[in-house]
DNA sequence: ATGCCTTGTCGCACAAGA
């Protein structure tokens, strides 16, 4: 079953092109990022229609996740555990049957964590020591479990075209890379980098200053999988095309394969 | 160096993104 992730920047602006992507894709499950839109304002029909079973945890303007299944969501769980006083919608986790077992999927939108200095950033630590602290606690399931999203984490210096630009942006801090790894360690396969030691991989170009014509990308989005999924991974891949469709995402759809 | 674009908003400029 293929399993894919998109940050789509906007639902509302994107509709056409998720539409034009998921026939052309075809995956079994799909996870959305800033959808900017609350549950009421989804366009859940137009997707339904496709055959996708259909998911959100909205909220207004910013943010915003969404699950979709060709097959049930079961156990459906809104919002990173942790911390009560947090409002941003950027988690929802849930669990398809398929004929060889169940797969648990969180869809994840971290954050950004700019302009250093603010707020932002230690909440963008906080919230990583969350999924870390959560991503354990799933572990211990022994079940095929995925992470995919928009982490805002640039791994490597060989994930950036000019990683010397990227110095002082949340991205790419020591503290932010740090705590991608500690994740990680605790035991996931990052699906793309097991997949491809393929220099200029990315995953996302600014709409400014011509990023994409200059591949002047870099790559965040990311699927790390449990043990028990990655004994099933069978391919993945970027539709790194999409960016050049008209009214794109400055995201590009990630995907795995798993025997399952 | 800043903004370069793009999106959404009780718009007509601004915040937020990365």
């Amino acid at each position: 079953m293929k399993i894919a992730t998109w940050n789509i920047n906007g639902v509302k602006a994107r509709l056409d092109t998720v539409l034009a992507w998921l026939q052309e894709a075809e995956p079994e499950i799909a996870c959305l990022q800033e959808i900017k839109s609350v549950d009421e304002n989804f366009p859940r029909e137009a997707i339904e229609e496709l055959g996708y079973n259909v998911k959100t945890h909205g909220q207004k303007s910013f943010n915003g996740v969404a699950l979709l299944s060709n097959r049930p969501l079961e156990d459906v769980q809104r919002g990173l555990p942790g911390d009560d006083s947090d409002e941003q919608a950027r988690f929802i986790e849930g669990t398809v049957s398929t004929d060889n077992g169940v797969v648990r999927v969180g869809c994840l939108y971290l954050p950004n964590g700019n302009p250093l200095g603010t707020e932002k950033f230690p909440y963008k630590l906080g919230w990583m020591d969350r999924l870390i602290a959560h991503a354990k606690r799933r572990l211990d399931d022994e079940i095929p479990y995925l992470l995919l999203g928009d982490y805002n984490v640039i791994p490597d210096p060989m994930d950036a075209k000019n990683p010397e630009n990227w110095g002082n942006d949340a991205l790419f801090q020591p503290e932010s890379r740090q705590k991608f790894r500690t994740l990680t360690h605790l035991g996931f396969t990052e699906a793309v980098r097991a997949c491809t030691d393929a220099p200029e991989t990315f995953t996302f170009w600014d709409y400014q200053a011509g990023a994409w014509q200059k591949n002047n990308g870099i790559r965040i989005d990311h699927i790390l999988l449990s043990p028990q999924a990655s004994d099933l991974m069978a391919g993945c891949g970027i539709d790194k095309h999409v960016r050049g469709w008209e009214k794109p995402s400055d995201h590009v759809p990630v995907w795995v394969n798993l025997a399952a």
